[in-house]
RNA sequence: CGGGAUGUGGCGCAGCUCGGUAGCGCGCUUCGUUCGGGACGAAGAGGUCGUAGGUUCAAAUCCUAUCAUCCCGACCA
């Protein structure tokens, strides 16, 4: 990490690999695109998936799994899906030792497979809603890949809801970006802007897709996760059809949404500094590091019966830690490693701080070094930790605002983007106009705030009054 | 698939212009001293220089082909 963080995509993007790897997130493997996510990096990301996973059942869903080979003809079934999905599928075409009839396509999403069983499973108004998650991994054959960005398998979750109504299913979908949007701000301190996304960014086979996207170090904006309104299409693709209660045959209404190990990357770039990794004490697989200070057996067993002690605290707490009490390193070096690594908190306790009572506690946000009695710490450690995550979001909000830029001409959207940045601007323009400003300037519309001002103005592009803003960036 | 670059111990690189049979830093092993901000010393292990041809007495170095990787575009959670 001896470079800094620039806002030159060339330095972010060397920067970001390097912490990846050195934090031992996760490493290239022998498949190009596909990585291999180390322990460290897979104790974060089931963190994260243990804190979504209580919110998807808080709201009522259920676990199921599907399987992971569809056949091809059911992608098919559905024409914008195929559309989307065909240039970045891989397909299995033997097995047994022979050709199959008919191709079987890896997920690259569940839909279709999961459409053709809620076909069975339902027929009546009382069947739904069916409100399904699945953890699964996924295949999308990406040109260019990226570590947690963008993998050619990635291991995501993937709702899939049936209801009887278009309200109900809107409602659904709506409430699940939500549920993101609270993730996102509360356990990885991410501030992020919920929307819609614009006929050119929706998912394909979507009706409309809503989004959270977050501001990444380099200002650049991330999708970290998409909730969509189905409305009829897989059911039509798949006839499922119920009877409700006018007993009347109708097609069934639909949701979907996801997040990725993608929010793994979001939580590096979001919060990493020219150290490393600064991780949010609710997600961190250690909220602290203990390194105990020794040079001889004497030292070592005054020292650790006191380590023991704070840890035994810890545990009563319910806070997750470690001690690191490799014998070869030094103090120094385990103080740099764990700062890389982005362990908020790390207690020193020597044989100074048995003999006085205390510990140094050092907070990787802040870099803050304070010598406090141990009793102290006992009574504050749970306060620190909230603090830290509290400061997080505030400093990333402060961050957001601070660049983001109302603007009234595309020369001003231009100057507001070009290095990063987000540029609010009235937005009146068709699918066209968009894409010809993407290609113009790389810069697209990341969505259409849920959270309009009201106000009229003017679209900056074609000159017309509208009272929509809308979030124009680069993206990742 | 277009544009650019790079392939040399585990990792990062130098050497190539001007051919003479491979070196540095990190890491690794052993021993000793260290240990409160990336310790130090000594002694070691480890590479037929991406691959295949060619030129030459002699090729990491020059020529040709080929493969692979990375970066920039098109694609995208």
């Amino acid at each position: 990490m001896s470079k800094g963080v620039t806002p030159q995509s060339q330095d972010y993007s060397k920067w970001y690999t390097d912490v990846v790897q050195k934090a031992e997130l996760a490493d290239y493997s022998p498949v190009k695109g596909c990585m291999v996510i180390r322990p460290y990096g897979y104790a974060l990301w089931e963190n994260i998936k243990a804190n979504l996973d209580k919110m998807f059942k808080e709201t009522g869903h259920v676990n199921a799994y599907f399987p992971m080979l569809i056949p091809e003809s059911f992608l098919k079934k559905e024409a914008d899906h195929v559309e989307g999905f065909a240039p970045e599928l891989a397909v299995v075409t033997h097995g047994g030792g022979k050709k199959l009839e008919e191709p079987l396509v890896i997920r690259p999403t569940s839909e279709t497979i999961i459409w053709s069983m809620y076909k069975k499973w339902i027929n009546s108004y009382r069947d739904l809603p069916i409100l399904i998650n699945q953890w699964a991994n996924v295949v999308r054959w990406e040109m260019r890949t990226r570590m947690f960005l963008r993998t050619t398998e990635f291991l995501w979750q993937e709702g899939h809801t049936a209801h009887a109504t278009a309200e109900e299913a809107i409602e659904e979908s709506h409430k699940m970006i939500g549920v993101y949007r609270d993730f996102a701000e509360n356990f990885m301190a991410m501030p992020v802007i919920v929307g819609t996304k614009t006929e050119n960014e929706k998912f394909a086979g979507a009706v409309d897709t809503f989004t959270i996207e977050a501001m990444m170090g380099d200002k650049r904006a991330l999708q970290s996760g998409t909730s969509h309104y189905l409305g009829q299409n897989f059911a039509k693709a798949f006839d499922v059809m119920f009877q409700n209660e006018k007993n009347e045959q109708e097609y069934v209404f639909a949701s979907s949404w996801g997040v990725s190990t993608r929010l793994v990357g979001a939580l590096i770039m979001t919060h990493g500094d020219d150290k490393g990794l600064i991780l949010p004490p609710k997600l961190a697989p250690y909220q602290l590091v203990l390194v105990p200070i020794y040079r001889d057996d004497e030292a070592k067993e005054k020292v650790m019966p006191y380590v023991k002690d704070i840890t035994d605290s810890l545990d009563a707490l319910g806070l997750r830690y470690h001690v690191d009490s490799r014998e070869t390193l030094s103090p120094g070096f385990k103080f740099n490693d764990w700062e890389m690594k982005g362990v908020p908190l790390r207690i020193e306790v020597g044989p100074r701080d048995v003999d006085a009572g205390k510990l140094v506690c050092a907070k990787r946000l802040s870099g803050e070094k304070a010598i406090i009695t141990k009793k102290e710490f006992k009574e504050t450690v749970v306060k620190m930790l909230d603090d830290i995550q509290f400061e997080m979001l505030a400093s990333k909000k402060a961050f957001r605002k601070e660049n983001t830029l109302d603007i009234n001409s595309y020369d001003e959207l231009k100057a507001a983007t070009e290095n990063g940045g987000f540029a609010r601007a009235f937005w009146a323009g068709s699918s066209d106009d968009e894409k010809r400003i993407q290609e113009e300037t790389k810069t697209t519309v990341r969505c259409i705030p849920f959270e309009q001002s009201g106000k009229e103005g003017t679209c900056f592009y074609t000159g017309k009054k509208t009272t929509t803003q809308v979030i124009f960036a680069k993206s990742y």
